[in-house]
DNA sequence: TTGTAGGCGTTATCAG
DNA sequence: CTGATAACGCCTACAA
């Protein structure tokens, strides 16, 4: 037994006795066929165990029934949130994610987005780094496109973005509400748009005269959190917000380390809701970036733009607060 | 301006006044053309931002430089883990990665499988739950197939898998020399391959008449590990070894509540190193399992497969143990 | 070295 | 309702 050949068309219309062209029909469901044609045809069809081949699909209909994914860092607990629920949702409707990560890379992000959505019939696109000029210039070429995460108005493709700057208030304003009137904002990477969309909106409520603020410059992951504790401690900041949770994570542990006690004496609230925040001690108050939605609504738009059907609307979700044990009255 | 149609290679021909056959040619580097008719089509198609269709070449070459990757959950970080090196790996060789969830559904996952396929140059899959004979029987429609995280003696196919029992033996050997005699073992699913194994190796050591072992059925979650932190202190056993990191993050926390200090008064190790437990309080004792290797030598093998070159022998990968503070000498 | 022609497996358009 | 026939865009003998 040589390698076996996967059965074509051809051969189950020649099994079928019919052409080629009513195996396709019966395949599709398409313009109806003769009950008896199509019973043989099906019969063929299971007998030779005959799959349509999804290339030469592509190739003929221009659909290949995937959709790429293109984002910045797959160790990031977001886009592993957002790549799941668009997979599961593109799933459903009988469709594939093909997925690459740019590692951060700006340049091979557009190399990779144009090159992943020649292949595919749409492209999801989490580019945070890339500069509104940029993404503006390659957007027309990349279309059918959705943009995740980020809002570009000089972008005409949907998007779907999450309000941070709304999340970053309400978790400023629950920890106003406790009592803190000075804050210590550990900042992400400078090139980070939702770290600027973070501090603008902290700097917002500055000159509202609502709070103080210390900006430490930190960075993105548990150890820069970990490092910058003893910074947070000398700010003179009853309370400290974090770029994310993994940063806030890191700095329970430097504060732990230190000998400062969480909530007692020093608040601190993350962002993302990684899971480990729900079993961190003291659990971690954060904001929660609902990733299932995002995967869910970028779908929704991506099959409208595939069907040619009306485009839902661009929507910006807010994160939803959760309050847990890191954060608490100020001292 | 409608709508812009990319480019054909028809187009270039014409524009630069040669065949398809000759573009063909110098867009793949292949037999020598004239330098002076290079020319000519290296201009033509930059003018006409000219890229060769991949789903064409798909059709016409048999090749769609695509990879598959099967994996039954994206949230466990081990999977995470090989598609994050795998998808690095297939991109450096220009190939990319399409990835297919199954949410640990056994019938799901063949399905997904075999139409990933088919679509693909090669399959990559991670099937802990699909029987051996299920897997057998299938595993030569899937060909090229690279199975990981799964020795099965029945398939061909070239495997890289994890050698979990020693792992878990160097765990309890570990333990055993801290003056251990009497462990609980936190088992996982019931249906899964891998906590056969891990069973299996410590039932090996109770034979060995090395330790007593207690097995409590819990789960893989860290909710699991958490609701079985009383029965494993009611067990007798004055250490416990959890089926993954997350049921020994789960009972970490869990033995916390109930006032039991660990290592003091019990030891806890775990099995995968995910982030997080370098982090906890306290830090955990675990084992790595490898998943940047796995990705590269599934990846060398996928390659050796499509080149028809001689593949890597099988790999058995041992997991790497990382001790930390959450294992001590007995009380 | 270059061009011609046929084929890859489907779908879609027309006649019949 | 069904069957030729022409795309789809590219690759690859085979010929010249």
């Amino acid at each position: 037994m040589g390698s076996w050949r996967p059965a074509t068309i051809n051969l189950v219309a020649t099994r079928a006795g019919v052409s080629r062209a009513t195996v396709s029909r019966v395949m599709n469901g398409k313009s109806s066929v003769a009950p008896e044609l199509a019973a043989r045809v099906h019969a063929a069809a299971a007998a030779l165990e005959y799959r349509p081949s999804i290339v030469a699909r592509g190739l003929a209909g221009g659909r290949t029934s995937t959709v790429a994914l293109v984002v910045p860092d797959l160790a990031n607990p977001l886009f592993q949130g957002i790549l799941r629920s668009l997979g599961q949702a593109a799933g459903r409707a009988s469709h594939r994610l093909l997925v690459a990560e740019s590692n951060e890379d700006v340049a091979a992000e557009i190399e990779m987005a144009r090159e992943a959505r020649r292949r595919c019939d749409a492209l999801v696109l989490c580019a945070p780094r890339m500069s509104a000029e940029v993404l503006a210039q390659l957007a027309p070429e990349l279309e059918p496109l959705v943009l995740l995460n980020r809002a570009v108005p000089e972008v005409r493709s949907p998007q779907v973005t999450v309000d941070y700057a709304a999340g970053i208030r309400d978790l400023a304003s629950h920890l106003e509400g406790l009592g803190h009137s000075r804050l210590a904002y550990l900042s992400g990477p400078a090139t980070s748009a939702s770290n600027a969309l973070r501090l603008h909106a902290l700097h917002e409520l500055t000159d509202a005269g609502r709070i103080q603020l210390d900006v430490l410059p930190c960075g993105p992951s548990f150890a820069d959190g970990h490092a910058a504790a003893g910074a947070a401690r000398e700010s003179g900041s009853t309370a400290v917000v974090a770029y994310n949770d993994l940063v806030a994570l890191g700095v329970l542990s430097g504060l732990h380390e230190l000998g400062v006690r969480v909530p007692e004496q020093m608040s601190v609230v993350g962002f993302d809701d990684i899971p480990f925040s729900a079993y961190s001690t003291p659990t971690l108050t954060t904001a929660t970036v609902p990733t299932d939605e995002i995967g869910e609504h970028a779908w929704a738009r991506v099959k409208a733009l595939l069907d040619g059907s009306p485009v839902p609307a661009d929507l910006r979700l807010r994160p939803r607060i959760v309050v847990r044990g890191s954060s608490a009255l100020a001292p």
